[in-house]
DNA sequence: CTCCTATGGTTCCCAAAGGTTACTTGTCCC
DNA sequence: GGGACAAGTAACCTTTGGGAACCATAGGAG
């Protein structure tokens, strides 16, 4: 019997095991920059460097990464313009724009659940 | 001016700011592991066993670190009871309870967009 | 002609996290 | 005595994460 998610077959994925692809796909999502990143291109298409400023704190070498990361899953689109100096604007795709929503849901509990995770620790 | 979420004023939290502590909360939560233990606790409480087997694919080690994080972050709790063998239960906290929700919404994107991101790369 | 700026990276290096395998502790059952 | 069970640790190695420095290009200032 083969496992579900290695077929074609329309199994359930499931992210509970780890045969199947979809935990790949909950990695890849699941994380802090990728959180951030794709929050900050839900309004529209910025530019590398924007995006450096936006989520201040990234590295060069890190947005990358996670530029690359994204656009590999098919999460955004990199389109590069012929100018000089060179530009760079990264957008969402249609299905980035499907992932915003629950990782808006995830930044926003962060921010509002901060309060009652420091008087959980010294509680 | 002091920056917002470094004081006890009531400014908003933002996890766009890296100096804002929810950005660690963000952090914490917006991880693979994380986000399937999180998901396993939901129906009630698991032994450290059970975890790893429903996990299925994390080490020991990871699982404890994964644990020890959450627990210090509030977001579950840890009894151990005096028995032989040995028993350790672990279960949400009503804050855990809180972080489930998007939690969960985000393993049901990625269970329901695997095939679009298969079909996209592709393409 | 040279220097400076702007942009979007890449390279090098080190620290931290992820992962694997083996081992521990303590009692019960055989 | 010896093995099993539970919940980890310890030692070790590999893969990421992160910071600082560097690079190519071309237009404009001097």
């Amino acid at each position: 019997m083969p496992t579900a998610c290695s077929t074609g077959l329309h199994d359930a994925h499931d992210v509970y095991n780890p045969e199947c692809p979809c935990r790949d796909l909950l990695d890849v999502i699941a994380n802090k920059w990728s959180a951030l990143v794709i929050g900050a291109l839900e309004p529209g298409p910025m530019r590398f460097g924007q995006l450096r400023t936006r989520l201040s704190g990234i590295s060069s070498k890190v947005l990358t990464a996670t530029l690359r990361r994204l656009e590999e899953a098919g999460l955004i689109e990199r389109e590069v313009f012929a100018e000089v100096p060179p530009r760079v604007e990264y957008s969402l795709s249609e299905l980035g724009y499907s992932a915003a929503q629950p990782l808006a849901a995830l930044r926003t509990w962060a921010e509002g659940s901060l309060d009652r995770a420091v008087a959980q620790q010294s509680g």
